[in-house]
This record gives C-alpha cells, structure tokens and sequence, in this order.
DNA sequence: ATACCATACTTGTTTAAACAAGTCAAGCGT
DNA sequence: ACGCTTGACTTGTTTAAACAAGTATGGTAT
C-alpha cells in the first residue's frame, strides 16, 4: 500500500521497535547506517525517524542517537488515537461490536447548529443518533452531522455499517484532518436513556470536525462515551 | 528566541493565520512565492506549513495549495494543549490561579508504582500533591511524581511556584517529549474532600509521563480536573 | 457548443551535499 | 591523577535540483 519510501522505512521501523527487535529504551542504528541499510538518502530516513517521533515512539537526542521510548499500551479499554471509525476502532481493541440508528433525519442548520458545528448557515445536512454496543453493552452515543452536498446518499442502512467506509471506497473521498475537543458533561436525558450509564452522572464527549481531501469540513460529529470505556492517547512535543 | 529559519517562517505564518491576515478557508501563497518573500528555499517554506499542519491550522491540497482551515477557539473553559504547566496555562487562558501543596514526600518506588507510573522499580522519587486553584475555586487536584537522580533539590515552596520554571530554568534541563492518557474516573474520597466538585461524581484525569532532552522519563503526573473547567484539544491525520 | 489536449501552474518525494552543533572517548601534556 | 584538546562520531538545518503527480485554464479540433 504504501508507495513512498519513507513510509516503508516508518512501518519496518515501527514494526521492529512494537516487535521489540529494536528494544526500548536503546538506541535505533544511526541515520548514517540506516542509509546503508535501506539504500536510500539520509532526508528520507530523517523524515521516517520524524514521524515515528511525533507518535511518541522514539526521540532524538542531538549528537547522541535516537532513542527509543515506546512501551507497550494496556488494552484494557477502549483505546482512541488518530482518526478511526468506530468499527476500526473496535476491530482494533479486539472488541464484538454493533451498530444501532436511533435517529435519521435531513435538516437545514440554523444559526445555532452553524455556530456549534462549524458548518456556514443554511447548510443541508444528514442528522444522525446512533448507539455504539461493544460486548453487547450501549456505551456510546453517537451524534453526526454531515454536509450533505460532499456526502450525498446517506441511508439508515449505510449508518449502521460504516459511514467511513462508505464516503472512502463508494465515494471514493479522502478523509485528512480531523480537530477534535474533548470535554467532560453531565449526562442527559438521552444519555441515561439510550446508554447503561449505571450510576455515573456524566460522560467523556469527543466533539470533532473533520476535512477532507479538498480543505472542506464535511462532519461534525459528537462522540458520549461512558467513562468506564473511554481512553484517549496523545504524545504531546513542547515547542522552545 | 527561534534560531531556526523555518521556525521564524513557522511563527509569521501562524500570526498572520490568527490575525486573519490571511483568511480562514483561503490558500497561502504558494510554496514558490514564499520562497521569494522569504528568500529562502521551498524545503524550509514546506517544513513551515508542515508544522503548521500537524497543528490543525493548514492543510495541503496536492495540485491546489495550501488550505487556510484555522478557526479561533472559545475561551470559556481550561483548555489543554501541548506541554504546558498549570502556570502557562491559566496564563494563556486569562484566569488567576494559586496552587496548595498538600502533600510533599519522598519515596521509593514499589513494584506496584513502577507498574502504574512506567519508573524503574526501587527508583527514589518525589511525591507531590497539589491543588490548583482557579479564580478562588479548587479545581485540579494534581498528583506528581519526578525522578530525583534527574529532578534533584524540589522543595514545597518550589511546588506552589512552578515545578517546570525550576526545571527549565534553574537545572537547565529541556522538556520534550510528553505521552499522556486521557480517562474519565470516579471521584474517590480524596477529589471529594480538596475539590469543589458539586454534585459531579467523577473527573476528567489526564496521566502523563514526561521525557526530558536526554530521553529519559523523569516525571510521572495525573491532573484530575472537575469537568466543567475541562476540554483538551486534538488535531489528528488519518493515515493511508 | 463540446470534448479533448497541451501547458503552466500547484504540492509531493527523493537525492546529494555542505556545514553547524552536540557527544564521547582516546590520547596528550602537565 | 587530572584536565585539556582533538577527532570521530552523532543529529540538526539549509540549499539546490530533479522528477512525479494532481489541478486548472485556455485553445484547438471536432
């Protein structure tokens, strides 16, 4: 799949230091070496190593190495990172999952829905309320929102399998750059009543709009997610 | 401070982002006038916009240019970002903020924190709680623990400063590289008793392990923050 | 008018080279 | 034994160039 070559390098290189070949904690060869080894310019190692660091799996010591920082995550719980589809996400976690549409509607966005979502006024729009079951328990609660002229042809139907999977491989669209807030409410009415919250009072909210290929915003989505099931990771790199 | 030429570059672009000096959902010129503005050469221009990318605040359009996707944020709550202090952030958010330090020892790590914490076992540390307080509410309470071979000489009277000021500016030690975890928990007897938590019977808690210049760990924090007064923000890219 | 194509843009990938700057250890002189 | 310099490493920054590939526009042939 992946065509460029600093990409075959960034996958080899993750895969050796997630398979332990390069153990954590050590040094990965020189950049020097690795050109040797992969017969390619130092740039291109340089840019595999960049990206490998941006994931927090190694850092790079000036006039020392790179050292390896990585270490193996708990699965414990529902485990979120990049921009994933639900059912990436639980296939990934190694979760059973399935998919309820409680709700289907075409609507226009008013001031307020524009104002919270991002998307202009007036905008049409696919309102969606879906409720996520990972081992047979309602856990989260799903609220989208899609700008129907990039997203056109949405069913009930496509909702329950995936809405991703349909706008890559039916519409054949990119998706890119996903700006995410996350938040803590208290619960609502539809929350207690969709959801097995047992006795929590509130709940971890993932708000997020999404890009695509073309730098437009076509979702908005609100992800509610009972507290017991929620992880979010993120390697974080503090700027001078 | 930058030395860097694409870090200055980096740092123009961005302000004239914010200021709307080049609008949202606008092109930046493109690579090749930049290189005339800044009279330098397009891989500098191109590690600029990379930057500015990874942040939410550009995207590439392949053939097109570069999208303008940069929208202001709401102020109304504590937001997280980056590698900040409690200081810097209630700084950049406008708020007054005080810290109490109510526990301050030093300890040895068993097994069972070395599990938790990712601290070698039998590793001397500091242990610290703290509460933050903002605009006279209690509303994180903060439980640290740094490596002492690494973060010698902490004091409480450092604690209510600012433990990363004495890091950086007093040891002279770089902080680089921070991996966290973000999970809503229970509220335990402790949050009850330091925090005014109202009616909310859990807390959003970010856990974190901070790396310095060298690549070695040498903090393990958990920041547990009342919900309302919560939201961190992300910005991911989906992967091919 | 429409369909097509050439062309002049845009960003994406890769190479090669040079120099700066930080680290480390061997070896030298005192 | 100690401190210093030197040189051989390491990563960091920048340039220049070439080519690939996606996009848009205008002109041409139909």
């Amino acid at each position: 799949m992946p065509k460029a070559k600093f990409e075959v390098i960034y996958k080899d290189l993750k895969r050796k230091i997630e398979s332990l070949e390069y153990p954590s904690l050590g040094l990965l060869p020189s950049e020097n070496t690795m050109v040797g080894i992969y017969g390619c310019s130092r740039n291109t190692i340089r840019r595999a190593i960049a990206e490998l660091a941006e994931e927090g799996y190694v850092q790079s010591l000036h006039g020392k190495g790179v050292r390896i920082i990585y270490q193996p995550i708990d699965q414990a719980s529902f485990t979120i990172g990049g921009i994933e589809s639900f059912k990436e996400s639980a296939v990934r976690n190694h979760k059973k999952y399935y998919t309820e549409v409680i709700q289907f509607a075409e609507i226009t966005a008013d001031e307020r829905v524009a104002q919270r979502t991002g998307f202009p006024a007036n905008s049409e729009l696919y309102y969606i309320q879906r409720v996520r079951y990972l081992e047979n328990k309602a856990l989260i609660l799903d609220v989208n929102m899609f700008f129907k002229p990039i997203v056109p042809g949405l069913t009930p139907e496509i909702a329950r399998d995936s809405i991703y999977e349909y706008i890559e491989n039916k519409l054949g669209m990119s998706i890119i750059t996903s700006k995410r807030k996350m938040t803590v409410e208290r619960a609502t009415e539809i929350d207690e009543k969709h959801l097995e919250l047992n006795d929590y009072n509130c709940l971890a909210v993932v708000s997020g709009q999404t890009y695509n290929g073309d730098g437009i915003m076509f979702e908005y989505t609100q992800s509610r997610h009972r507290p017991d099931y929620f992880c979010f990771q993120d390697t974080a790199t503090r700027k001078r």
